[in-house]
DNA sequence: TATCAATTGTAACAAAGGTTACAAATTAAA
DNA sequence: TTTAATTTGTAACCTTTGTTACAATTGATA
Protein backbone atom coordinates (compact mmCIF):
# COMPACT_ATOMS: atom_id res chain seq x y z
CA UNK A 1 0.00 0.00 0.00
CA UNK A 2 1.11 3.30 -0.69
CA UNK A 3 1.50 5.22 2.56
CA UNK A 4 1.93 8.99 1.06
CA UNK A 5 -1.45 8.60 -0.95
CA UNK A 6 -3.46 7.17 2.22
CA UNK A 7 -2.62 10.07 4.23
CA UNK A 8 -4.00 12.46 2.32
CA UNK A 9 -7.03 10.78 2.91
CA UNK A 10 -9.89 12.99 4.97
CA UNK A 11 -9.34 10.64 7.63
CA UNK A 12 -5.80 9.96 8.03
CA UNK A 13 -4.38 13.01 6.91
CA UNK A 14 -1.98 14.69 9.53
CA UNK A 15 0.08 11.58 10.00
CA UNK A 16 3.33 10.85 8.79
CA UNK A 17 3.54 7.91 6.52
CA UNK A 18 6.39 6.22 7.90
CA UNK A 19 4.16 6.53 11.45
CA UNK A 20 0.60 5.59 9.67
CA UNK A 21 2.76 2.13 8.20
CA UNK A 22 3.70 1.33 11.36
CA UNK A 23 -0.09 1.78 13.14
CA UNK A 24 -1.16 -0.67 9.38
CA UNK A 25 1.47 -3.38 10.63
CA UNK A 26 -0.44 -4.31 13.46
CA UNK A 27 -4.16 -3.67 11.83
CA UNK A 28 -6.65 -6.28 10.06
CA UNK A 29 -7.94 -4.64 6.35
CA UNK A 30 -8.54 -5.73 3.74
CA UNK A 31 -7.72 -4.63 -0.09
CA UNK A 32 -9.95 -5.40 -2.79
CA UNK A 33 -10.34 -4.28 -6.49
CA UNK A 34 -13.21 -3.35 -8.80
CA UNK A 35 -13.78 -3.31 -12.68
CA UNK A 36 -15.56 -0.67 -14.14
CA UNK A 37 -19.53 -0.81 -13.20
CA UNK A 38 -19.10 -3.33 -10.67
CA UNK A 39 -20.83 -2.52 -7.31
CA UNK A 40 -18.71 -1.47 -4.33
CA UNK A 41 -21.62 -1.85 -1.44
CA UNK A 42 -25.60 -2.00 -2.30
CA UNK A 43 -28.20 0.66 -0.83
CA UNK A 44 -29.65 -0.98 2.36
CA UNK A 45 -26.14 -2.84 3.05
CA UNK A 46 -25.00 -3.41 6.16
CA UNK A 47 -22.03 -0.84 6.71
CA UNK A 48 -19.17 -2.82 8.70
CA UNK A 49 -16.40 -1.34 7.27
CA UNK A 50 -14.22 1.59 6.76
CA UNK A 51 -13.95 2.11 3.20
CA UNK A 52 -11.16 4.36 1.65
CA UNK A 53 -10.80 4.47 -2.02
CA UNK A 54 -7.38 4.28 -2.75
CA UNK A 55 -6.81 4.36 -6.10
CA UNK A 56 -9.78 5.07 -9.14
CA UNK A 57 -13.14 6.63 -8.86
CA UNK A 58 -15.99 5.63 -7.76
CA UNK A 59 -20.39 6.93 -7.75
CA UNK A 60 -22.69 6.94 -5.04
CA UNK A 61 -26.35 6.51 -6.59
CA UNK A 62 -29.29 6.82 -4.79
CA UNK A 63 -33.28 5.58 -5.97
CA UNK A 64 -36.08 7.94 -5.38
CA UNK A 65 -39.82 7.24 -4.80
CA UNK A 66 -39.88 6.55 -8.07
CA UNK A 67 -37.46 4.10 -8.62
CA UNK A 68 -35.10 6.34 -10.98
CA UNK A 69 -31.73 5.95 -9.53
CA UNK A 70 -30.43 9.14 -9.40
CA UNK A 71 -26.03 10.03 -9.17
CA UNK A 72 -25.37 11.69 -6.03
CA UNK A 73 -21.71 12.23 -6.05
CA UNK A 74 -18.23 11.12 -7.80
CA UNK A 75 -16.28 9.91 -4.98
CA UNK A 76 -11.93 10.31 -6.03
CA UNK A 77 -8.68 8.86 -4.35
CA UNK A 78 -7.94 9.26 -1.92
CA UNK A 79 -11.61 9.47 0.03
CA UNK A 80 -13.45 7.78 2.51
CA UNK A 81 -16.23 6.25 1.00
CA UNK A 82 -20.00 6.71 3.25
CA UNK A 83 -17.82 7.19 6.90
CA UNK A 84 -20.81 8.61 8.09
CA UNK A 85 -22.58 5.23 8.28
CA UNK A 86 -20.26 2.83 9.90
CA UNK A 87 -21.80 4.20 13.71
CA UNK A 88 -24.99 4.73 14.52
CA UNK A 89 -27.98 2.09 15.26
CA UNK A 90 -28.65 1.02 12.07
CA UNK A 91 -25.42 1.21 9.72
CA UNK A 92 -27.34 0.86 6.74
CA UNK A 93 -25.99 2.26 3.65
CA UNK A 94 -28.46 4.77 2.03
CA UNK A 95 -26.85 4.71 -1.55
CA UNK A 96 -25.39 1.93 -3.99
CA UNK A 97 -21.79 2.59 -4.80
CA UNK A 98 -20.56 1.66 -8.02
CA UNK A 99 -17.20 1.78 -9.78
CA UNK A 100 -16.34 4.36 -12.53
CA UNK A 101 -13.40 2.69 -13.65
CA UNK A 102 -11.01 0.15 -12.17
CA UNK A 103 -10.54 1.17 -8.63
CA UNK A 104 -8.74 -0.43 -5.29
CA UNK A 105 -10.57 0.12 -1.84
CA UNK A 106 -9.27 -0.32 1.22
CA UNK A 107 -11.83 -2.04 3.92
CA UNK A 108 -11.41 -1.57 7.94
CA UNK A 109 -13.73 -3.30 10.13
CA UNK A 110 -15.44 -1.32 12.42
CA UNK A 111 -13.75 -2.41 15.67
CA UNK A 112 -10.35 -1.51 13.97
CA UNK A 113 -11.43 1.88 12.95
CA UNK A 114 -11.76 1.89 16.65
CA UNK A 115 -9.04 0.63 18.04
CA UNK A 116 -7.19 3.53 15.33
CA UNK A 117 -8.58 6.30 16.75
CA UNK A 118 -7.37 4.74 20.21
CA UNK A 119 -4.03 4.66 19.28
CA UNK A 120 -3.59 7.77 17.38
CA UNK A 121 -6.06 10.73 18.11
CA UNK A 122 -5.22 12.62 14.58
CA UNK A 123 -7.51 9.94 13.27
CA UNK A 124 -10.41 9.95 16.04
CA UNK A 125 -9.89 13.53 15.59
CA UNK A 126 -10.37 13.64 11.89
CA UNK A 127 -13.40 11.09 12.08
CA UNK A 128 -14.76 13.70 14.65
CA UNK A 129 -14.29 16.20 12.26
CA UNK A 130 -15.74 14.60 9.37
CA UNK A 131 -19.06 13.72 11.33
CA UNK A 132 -19.57 17.11 12.63
CA UNK A 133 -18.71 18.93 9.52
CA UNK A 134 -21.54 16.73 8.19
CA UNK A 135 -24.10 17.70 10.73
CA UNK A 136 -22.77 21.30 10.20
CA UNK A 137 -23.75 20.92 6.31
CA UNK A 138 -26.96 19.14 6.35
CA UNK A 139 -27.89 21.49 9.43
CA UNK A 140 -27.29 24.35 6.81
CA UNK A 141 -29.18 22.62 4.19
CA UNK A 142 -32.24 22.18 6.64
CA UNK A 143 -32.69 25.90 6.99
CA UNK A 144 -32.01 26.73 3.52
CA UNK A 145 -34.52 24.35 2.49
CA UNK A 146 -36.94 25.89 5.65
CA UNK A 147 -37.03 29.12 3.86
CA UNK A 148 -40.68 29.88 2.85
CA UNK A 149 -39.66 31.82 -0.50
CA UNK A 150 -37.30 30.85 -3.60
CA UNK A 151 -35.69 33.89 -3.12
CA UNK A 152 -34.61 33.92 0.42
CA UNK A 153 -33.55 30.37 -0.35
CA UNK A 154 -31.34 31.37 -2.83
CA UNK A 155 -29.11 34.42 -0.72
CA UNK A 156 -29.21 31.82 1.92
CA UNK A 157 -27.63 29.30 -0.20
CA UNK A 158 -25.42 32.21 -1.43
CA UNK A 159 -24.25 33.52 1.37
CA UNK A 160 -24.15 30.64 3.84
CA UNK A 161 -23.65 27.62 1.53
CA UNK A 162 -21.52 28.74 -1.14
CA UNK A 163 -20.43 32.06 -1.33
CA UNK A 164 -18.53 31.49 -4.34
CA UNK A 165 -21.44 31.00 -6.39
CA UNK A 166 -20.74 28.20 -8.51
CA UNK A 167 -22.91 25.55 -9.47
CA UNK A 168 -23.10 22.83 -12.07
CA UNK A 169 -26.03 24.07 -13.75
CA UNK A 170 -29.99 25.84 -13.42
CA UNK A 171 -31.44 21.93 -13.22
CA UNK A 172 -28.97 20.64 -10.33
CA UNK A 173 -28.92 23.78 -8.17
CA UNK A 174 -32.95 23.66 -8.87
CA UNK A 175 -32.82 19.63 -7.44
CA UNK A 176 -30.56 21.09 -4.68
CA UNK A 177 -33.34 23.90 -3.48
CA UNK A 178 -36.38 21.20 -4.27
CA UNK A 179 -37.67 23.74 -6.64
CA UNK A 180 -39.21 23.17 -10.09
CA UNK A 181 -36.01 24.47 -12.96
CA UNK A 182 -38.35 27.14 -14.65
CA UNK A 183 -39.17 28.72 -11.11
CA UNK A 184 -35.55 29.22 -10.60
CA UNK A 185 -35.11 30.78 -13.66
CA UNK A 186 -37.84 32.99 -13.11
CA UNK A 187 -36.49 34.02 -9.54
CA UNK A 188 -32.66 34.20 -11.34
CA UNK A 189 -34.78 36.95 -13.43
CA UNK A 190 -36.63 38.87 -10.76
CA UNK A 191 -33.32 39.25 -8.38
CA UNK A 192 -31.75 40.43 -11.53
CA UNK A 193 -34.17 43.23 -12.55
CA UNK A 194 -33.36 43.87 -8.50
CA UNK A 195 -30.21 43.81 -8.73
CA UNK A 196 -29.13 41.12 -6.36
CA UNK A 197 -27.42 38.83 -8.29
CA UNK A 198 -26.46 38.04 -11.95
CA UNK A 199 -26.60 34.80 -13.37
CA UNK A 200 -24.26 33.63 -16.46
CA UNK A 201 -23.76 29.65 -16.90
CA UNK A 202 -22.83 28.27 -14.19
CA UNK A 203 -21.84 31.15 -12.10
CA UNK A 204 -24.04 33.23 -9.84
CA UNK A 205 -22.21 36.59 -9.11
CA UNK A 206 -23.19 38.29 -5.78
CA UNK A 207 -23.97 41.95 -7.03
CA UNK A 208 -25.20 43.51 -3.49
CA UNK A 209 -24.49 40.89 -0.79
CA UNK A 210 -26.08 43.72 1.60
CA UNK A 211 -29.78 43.46 -0.22
CA UNK A 212 -29.15 39.95 -0.18
CA UNK A 213 -28.75 39.47 2.98
CA UNK A 214 -32.19 41.99 4.04
CA UNK A 215 -34.12 38.86 2.14
CA UNK A 216 -33.86 37.31 4.89
CA UNK A 217 -35.05 39.47 7.22
CA UNK A 218 -38.85 39.35 5.66
CA UNK B 1 -20.21 13.63 41.70
CA UNK B 2 -22.81 11.23 41.61
CA UNK B 3 -21.51 8.68 39.34
CA UNK B 4 -24.76 6.51 39.38
CA UNK B 5 -26.58 9.97 37.46
CA UNK B 6 -23.98 10.81 35.51
CA UNK B 7 -23.48 7.16 33.77
CA UNK B 8 -27.34 7.35 32.34
CA UNK B 9 -25.61 10.13 30.18
CA UNK B 10 -26.22 9.27 26.69
CA UNK B 11 -22.28 9.98 26.33
CA UNK B 12 -21.67 7.90 29.69
CA UNK B 13 -23.78 4.98 29.64
CA UNK B 14 -23.20 1.71 29.53
CA UNK B 15 -20.15 2.38 32.02
CA UNK B 16 -20.22 1.00 35.51
CA UNK B 17 -20.36 3.50 37.33
CA UNK B 18 -17.25 2.48 39.25
CA UNK B 19 -14.76 2.56 36.65
CA UNK B 20 -16.63 6.02 35.76
CA UNK B 21 -15.14 6.71 38.93
CA UNK B 22 -11.84 6.08 38.08
CA UNK B 23 -11.68 7.34 34.93
CA UNK B 24 -12.63 10.69 36.25
CA UNK B 25 -9.73 10.57 38.73
CA UNK B 26 -7.53 11.50 36.00
CA UNK B 27 -9.52 14.04 34.49
CA UNK B 28 -9.61 17.56 34.43
CA UNK B 29 -13.30 19.04 34.62
CA UNK B 30 -15.10 21.83 36.45
CA UNK B 31 -18.59 21.79 38.18
CA UNK B 32 -20.59 24.82 37.67
CA UNK B 33 -24.00 25.89 38.85
CA UNK B 34 -26.60 28.31 37.42
CA UNK B 35 -29.26 29.73 38.70
CA UNK B 36 -32.45 29.83 37.03
CA UNK B 37 -32.31 32.11 33.71
CA UNK B 38 -28.40 32.47 33.68
CA UNK B 39 -27.35 32.12 30.39
CA UNK B 40 -24.95 29.26 30.01
CA UNK B 41 -23.65 29.46 27.02
CA UNK B 42 -24.45 32.24 24.43
CA UNK B 43 -25.46 31.28 20.47
CA UNK B 44 -21.71 32.47 18.68
CA UNK B 45 -20.00 31.72 21.38
CA UNK B 46 -17.12 28.69 21.05
CA UNK B 47 -17.60 25.41 22.26
CA UNK B 48 -14.60 24.11 24.17
CA UNK B 49 -15.98 22.44 26.27
CA UNK B 50 -18.05 18.92 26.77
CA UNK B 51 -21.23 20.26 29.28
CA UNK B 52 -23.38 17.51 30.96
CA UNK B 53 -26.10 18.40 32.42
CA UNK B 54 -25.95 17.21 35.86
CA UNK B 55 -28.87 18.25 37.74
CA UNK B 56 -31.62 20.63 36.61
CA UNK B 57 -32.78 21.50 32.91
CA UNK B 58 -31.92 24.05 30.35
CA UNK B 59 -33.60 25.00 27.26
CA UNK B 60 -31.92 26.15 23.91
CA UNK B 61 -33.14 29.39 22.30
CA UNK B 62 -32.21 30.68 18.89
CA UNK B 63 -32.57 33.86 17.18
CA UNK B 64 -34.93 33.54 13.99
CA UNK B 65 -34.28 35.83 10.71
CA UNK B 66 -36.29 38.43 12.02
CA UNK B 67 -34.38 38.14 15.64
CA UNK B 68 -37.03 37.08 17.83
CA UNK B 69 -35.82 34.02 20.03
CA UNK B 70 -37.44 30.82 19.41
CA UNK B 71 -37.79 27.91 21.79
CA UNK B 72 -35.60 24.89 20.25
CA UNK B 73 -35.50 22.28 23.43
CA UNK B 74 -35.71 21.45 26.65
CA UNK B 75 -32.42 19.68 28.15
CA UNK B 76 -33.24 17.27 31.12
CA UNK B 77 -30.35 15.74 33.34
CA UNK B 78 -28.28 14.11 33.01
CA UNK B 79 -27.58 14.54 29.10
CA UNK B 80 -24.84 16.34 27.23
CA UNK B 81 -25.58 19.87 25.94
CA UNK B 82 -24.72 20.85 22.09
CA UNK B 83 -22.16 18.06 22.10
CA UNK B 84 -22.26 18.18 18.01
CA UNK B 85 -20.49 21.56 18.05
CA UNK B 86 -17.78 20.39 20.06
CA UNK B 87 -16.22 19.42 17.07
CA UNK B 88 -15.66 20.53 13.46
CA UNK B 89 -13.46 23.63 11.90
CA UNK B 90 -15.45 26.38 13.69
CA UNK B 91 -17.28 24.84 16.60
CA UNK B 92 -19.40 27.60 17.49
CA UNK B 93 -22.36 27.04 19.43
CA UNK B 94 -25.31 27.84 17.13
CA UNK B 95 -27.83 28.07 20.04
CA UNK B 96 -27.97 29.96 23.81
CA UNK B 97 -28.54 27.65 26.36
CA UNK B 98 -30.65 28.97 29.32
CA UNK B 99 -31.06 27.54 32.56
CA UNK B 100 -34.86 26.57 33.51
CA UNK B 101 -34.20 25.99 36.77
CA UNK B 102 -31.28 26.06 39.69
CA UNK B 103 -29.09 23.14 37.93
CA UNK B 104 -25.43 22.18 37.71
CA UNK B 105 -23.27 21.77 34.60
CA UNK B 106 -20.17 19.38 34.31
CA UNK B 107 -17.36 20.78 32.00
CA UNK B 108 -15.22 18.96 29.96
CA UNK B 109 -12.36 20.16 28.23
CA UNK B 110 -12.41 19.06 24.35
CA UNK B 111 -8.33 17.57 25.25
CA UNK B 112 -10.10 15.67 27.80
CA UNK B 113 -13.01 14.53 25.96
CA UNK B 114 -10.67 12.84 23.51
CA UNK B 115 -8.61 11.64 26.38
CA UNK B 116 -11.46 10.13 27.57
CA UNK B 117 -12.36 8.58 24.51
CA UNK B 118 -8.84 7.16 23.77
CA UNK B 119 -8.87 5.59 27.08
CA UNK B 120 -12.62 3.77 27.02
CA UNK B 121 -14.05 2.55 23.87
CA UNK B 122 -17.74 2.70 25.43
CA UNK B 123 -17.51 6.66 25.73
CA UNK B 124 -15.59 6.89 22.14
CA UNK B 125 -18.92 4.19 20.74
CA UNK B 126 -21.36 6.33 22.42
CA UNK B 127 -19.86 9.62 20.83
CA UNK B 128 -19.69 8.30 17.17
CA UNK B 129 -23.21 7.01 17.68
CA UNK B 130 -24.70 10.76 19.01
CA UNK B 131 -23.21 11.75 15.86
CA UNK B 132 -24.29 9.40 13.10
CA UNK B 133 -27.44 9.80 14.82
CA UNK B 134 -27.86 13.53 14.41
CA UNK B 135 -26.82 13.13 10.60
CA UNK B 136 -29.59 10.45 10.15
CA UNK B 137 -31.83 12.44 11.71
CA UNK B 138 -31.17 15.79 9.97
CA UNK B 139 -30.48 13.66 6.72
CA UNK B 140 -34.52 12.46 6.81
CA UNK B 141 -35.36 16.41 7.73
CA UNK B 142 -33.62 16.90 4.61
CA UNK B 143 -35.20 14.64 2.34
CA UNK B 144 -38.77 15.32 3.82
CA UNK B 145 -38.61 19.15 3.32
CA UNK B 146 -37.42 18.14 0.11
CA UNK B 147 -40.84 16.66 -1.15
CA UNK B 148 -42.17 19.76 -2.97
CA UNK B 149 -46.20 19.24 -1.32
CA UNK B 150 -47.66 19.18 2.13
CA UNK B 151 -49.18 15.38 1.45
CA UNK B 152 -46.06 13.95 1.07
CA UNK B 153 -43.65 15.60 3.98
CA UNK B 154 -46.93 14.61 6.32
CA UNK B 155 -46.52 10.92 4.90
CA UNK B 156 -42.63 10.74 4.67
CA UNK B 157 -42.73 12.32 8.12
CA UNK B 158 -45.14 9.68 9.82
CA UNK B 159 -43.49 6.95 8.02
CA UNK B 160 -39.83 7.49 8.16
CA UNK B 161 -39.39 9.94 11.18
CA UNK B 162 -42.01 9.46 13.89
CA UNK B 163 -44.15 6.15 13.39
CA UNK B 164 -45.80 7.51 16.77
CA UNK B 165 -47.68 10.22 15.15
CA UNK B 166 -47.58 12.31 18.12
CA UNK B 167 -46.74 16.03 17.96
CA UNK B 168 -47.28 18.44 20.51
CA UNK B 169 -49.57 20.92 18.35
CA UNK B 170 -49.96 22.00 14.99
CA UNK B 171 -48.36 24.96 14.98
CA UNK B 172 -45.48 23.07 15.94
CA UNK B 173 -46.27 20.47 13.63
CA UNK B 174 -46.06 23.22 11.12
CA UNK B 175 -42.50 25.15 12.03
CA UNK B 176 -41.02 21.55 11.72
CA UNK B 177 -42.43 21.20 8.21
CA UNK B 178 -41.75 24.56 7.53
CA UNK B 179 -45.22 25.41 6.23
CA UNK B 180 -48.32 27.65 7.38
CA UNK B 181 -50.48 26.56 10.28
CA UNK B 182 -53.74 26.69 7.99
CA UNK B 183 -52.40 25.30 5.43
CA UNK B 184 -51.19 22.10 7.76
CA UNK B 185 -54.89 21.75 9.02
CA UNK B 186 -56.72 22.22 5.70
CA UNK B 187 -54.57 19.45 4.38
CA UNK B 188 -55.52 17.18 7.42
CA UNK B 189 -59.06 17.81 6.47
CA UNK B 190 -58.07 16.13 2.76
CA UNK B 191 -56.45 13.42 4.19
CA UNK B 192 -58.81 12.71 6.52
CA UNK B 193 -62.06 12.45 3.69
CA UNK B 194 -59.23 10.34 1.65
CA UNK B 195 -59.01 8.08 4.66
CA UNK B 196 -55.38 8.46 5.20
CA UNK B 197 -54.82 9.81 8.59
CA UNK B 198 -56.93 11.40 11.39
CA UNK B 199 -55.70 14.25 13.75
CA UNK B 200 -57.05 14.82 17.00
CA UNK B 201 -55.21 16.73 19.75
CA UNK B 202 -51.54 16.33 19.07
CA UNK B 203 -51.97 12.42 17.63
CA UNK B 204 -52.18 11.71 13.86
CA UNK B 205 -53.70 8.27 13.85
CA UNK B 206 -52.37 6.60 10.44
CA UNK B 207 -55.45 5.03 8.97
CA UNK B 208 -54.19 3.58 5.80
CA UNK B 209 -50.74 2.99 5.51
CA UNK B 210 -49.68 1.90 2.58
CA UNK B 211 -52.12 4.44 0.69
CA UNK B 212 -49.89 6.76 2.87
CA UNK B 213 -47.38 5.49 1.18
CA UNK B 214 -48.20 5.37 -1.93
CA UNK B 215 -48.63 9.24 -1.61
CA UNK B 216 -44.22 9.53 -2.09
CA UNK B 217 -44.16 7.60 -5.57
CA UNK B 218 -45.69 10.56 -7.22
C1' DT C 1 -68.66 27.06 37.37
C1' DA C 2 -67.27 31.03 34.92
C1' DT C 3 -63.58 33.04 32.49
C1' DC C 4 -59.65 33.29 29.79
C1' DA C 5 -56.14 31.49 26.84
C1' DA C 6 -54.72 28.29 23.53
C1' DT C 7 -55.87 25.21 19.86
C1' DT C 8 -58.34 24.00 15.97
C1' DG C 9 -61.45 24.28 11.74
C1' DT C 10 -62.69 26.96 8.00
C1' DA C 11 -63.28 30.32 4.36
C1' DA C 12 -62.07 33.90 0.90
C1' DC C 13 -58.62 35.71 -1.40
C1' DA C 14 -53.64 36.61 -2.62
C1' DA C 15 -49.22 35.04 -3.80
C1' DA C 16 -45.89 31.83 -5.00
C1' DG C 17 -44.42 28.14 -7.31
C1' DG C 18 -45.36 24.13 -10.61
C1' DT C 19 -46.31 22.48 -15.38
C1' DT C 20 -45.92 22.43 -20.04
C1' DA C 21 -44.32 24.01 -24.03
C1' DC C 22 -41.31 26.19 -27.09
C1' DA C 23 -37.66 29.20 -28.90
C1' DA C 24 -33.04 31.06 -28.38
C1' DA C 25 -28.42 30.39 -27.10
C1' DT C 26 -24.62 27.62 -26.24
C1' DT C 27 -21.71 23.66 -26.37
C1' DA C 28 -20.27 19.23 -27.97
C1' DA C 29 -19.85 16.10 -31.56
C1' DA C 30 -19.70 14.47 -36.15
C1' DT D 1 -18.79 23.74 -40.33
C1' DT D 2 -23.02 21.52 -39.70
C1' DT D 3 -25.73 18.96 -36.76
C1' DA D 4 -27.32 17.45 -32.60
C1' DA D 5 -27.80 17.79 -27.71
C1' DT D 6 -27.91 20.57 -23.68
C1' DT D 7 -28.87 24.59 -21.22
C1' DT D 8 -31.38 28.64 -20.62
C1' DG D 9 -35.20 32.25 -20.99
C1' DT D 10 -39.90 32.93 -21.17
C1' DA D 11 -44.92 32.71 -21.31
C1' DA D 12 -49.62 31.03 -20.23
C1' DC D 13 -52.02 28.70 -17.25
C1' DC D 14 -52.83 25.60 -13.20
C1' DT D 15 -52.17 24.01 -8.42
C1' DT D 16 -50.68 24.56 -4.05
C1' DT D 17 -49.73 27.11 -0.23
C1' DG D 18 -49.83 31.51 2.40
C1' DT D 19 -52.53 35.23 4.65
C1' DT D 20 -55.93 37.00 7.32
C1' DA D 21 -59.77 36.68 9.87
C1' DC D 22 -63.07 34.68 12.72
C1' DA D 23 -65.82 31.20 15.09
C1' DA D 24 -65.89 26.82 17.59
C1' DT D 25 -63.79 23.88 20.71
C1' DT D 26 -61.04 22.54 24.34
C1' DG D 27 -58.25 23.04 28.51
C1' DA D 28 -56.64 25.50 32.30
C1' DT D 29 -57.43 28.52 36.01
C1' DA D 30 -59.55 31.48 39.14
Amino acid sequence: MNFEIVSRCPVLKGIDSELLKLLFEDLHYKIKTYEKDLIVISSGERCNNLMILLEGEVRGEMLDFSGNSIKIEDIMAPRPIAPAFLFGEMNLCPVTVIANEFTRILFIPREEVLRLMQRNSTILLNYLNILSGRGQFLSDKVKMLSFKNLKQKIAYYLLKENPGGLIKSQQEFADLLAVARPSLARTFGEMEAEGLVKYNRGRIEVINKEKLNDCLFV
